[in-house]
DNA sequence: TACGAAATGTGTACGGTGCTCACAATGGAG
DNA sequence: CTCCATTGTGAGCACCGTACACATTTCGTA
């Protein structure tokens, strides 16, 4: 479904495609690994850009919602490569690979384990609650992305959209 | 990508579809709609089957729960049906529809409206939070639903996805 | 009951797709 | 220079969604 225009796009034979992928979704999997490998950047510049905290628990808070922030406003802003990037995306093995990961080396999903580690040591969160916690927040965020990108809530402006968005990880926050 | 296939399931020319929808998008949405209607007759039938509360604000809570796992237990039951319903969902406007509502004649997300009322009429939730607190609920079970049956969490066994589910559930009440 | 129109189904054809395969062209190591 | 691996090519296959002219069925009305 994407083949074809590609190589067209870049001016090649539609056969070139496999010399070095076996497969359609062969070719979007690496799509979909430099589209994570894009959000990872783009988390991570997002909590680059924050105010610096000094109380390592507000800091810690802070990182959390700038993980959020960023994975939001990055499915707005690149809706396509972010519908890429999960669209094919393996299990949870190949979540972990460097072709998915930031300047860090770090993929969004391992970035946002970190916030959480971050988030126990600093005595916020219950450590009994740590395990899986990252799907949780993961899943909340991921939701409102794609109703916002695809789903019934396409069409809200970016101001709406960022105002549920701040309230969404004001839940999170709360809630984990 | 599916029209030719089902006309051959029901046996019946492929020209055929164009007698009675517009294009392949038309015939995807009706069964969207059809879908939808489905995953609110589950979700009715997962408040049915609870044991009643005298309590109204835990009857409430109860009810925003049921919904929750109803929602996820469809999603896990007929993955197929699910993405479908969401997949060319249009915008807000025809979600509304009667066609895709179940039993009571709400749709989903109207369900989840109307259970949310009733937290704010048990004073569970604060009023000031209710308006658009459909979104950031059916968000966090919307994302999970994604990552457990297309996402990296596929392969959780059920128990396992209960597990998560409830987990979920329990952070967007604590959060909400 | 008979007729004519609307509704419904069909076969063929067109351009698009992903993919295979035999066949160049290229370019670096020996 | 000569191999040989790498990369690109074009024709062709089966499939897809769609259009259109043509049969068949259904059914309200005269």
């Amino acid at each position: 479904m994407v083949l074809r225009e590609a190589t067209r796009r870049v001016g090649v034979a539609p056969s070139s495609v496999y010399r070095h992928f076996a497969d359609r979704l062969a070719l979007l999997d690496a799509v979909c690994s430099a589209a994570q490998a894009d959000l990872a950047v783009a988390i991570e510049k997002e909590i680059a850009e924050m105010p610096r905290e000094k109380d390592s628990a507000r800091a810690a808070r802070a990182c959390l919602r700038g993980i959020g922030t960023g994975y939001l406003r990055f499915a707005q802003t690149e809706p396509g490569l972010f519908r890429t990037a999960f669209s094919a995306s393996g299990d949870l093995r190949n979540a972990a690979s460097r072709a998915r990961a930031g300047e860090s080396g770090l993929t969004p999903l391992q970035l946002l384990g970190a916030a959480l580690d971050e988030l126990v040591e600093a005595g916020v969160l219950p450590r009994g609650r740590r395990p899986g916690a990252e799907f949780l927040a993961w899943s909340a965020v991921h939701g409102l992305a794609m109703l916002l990108i695809d789903g019934p809530l396409r069409g809200l402006d970016h101001a709406e959209a960022q105002n549920v968005g701040q309230r969404l990880i004001d839940m999170v926050e709360r809630g984990l």
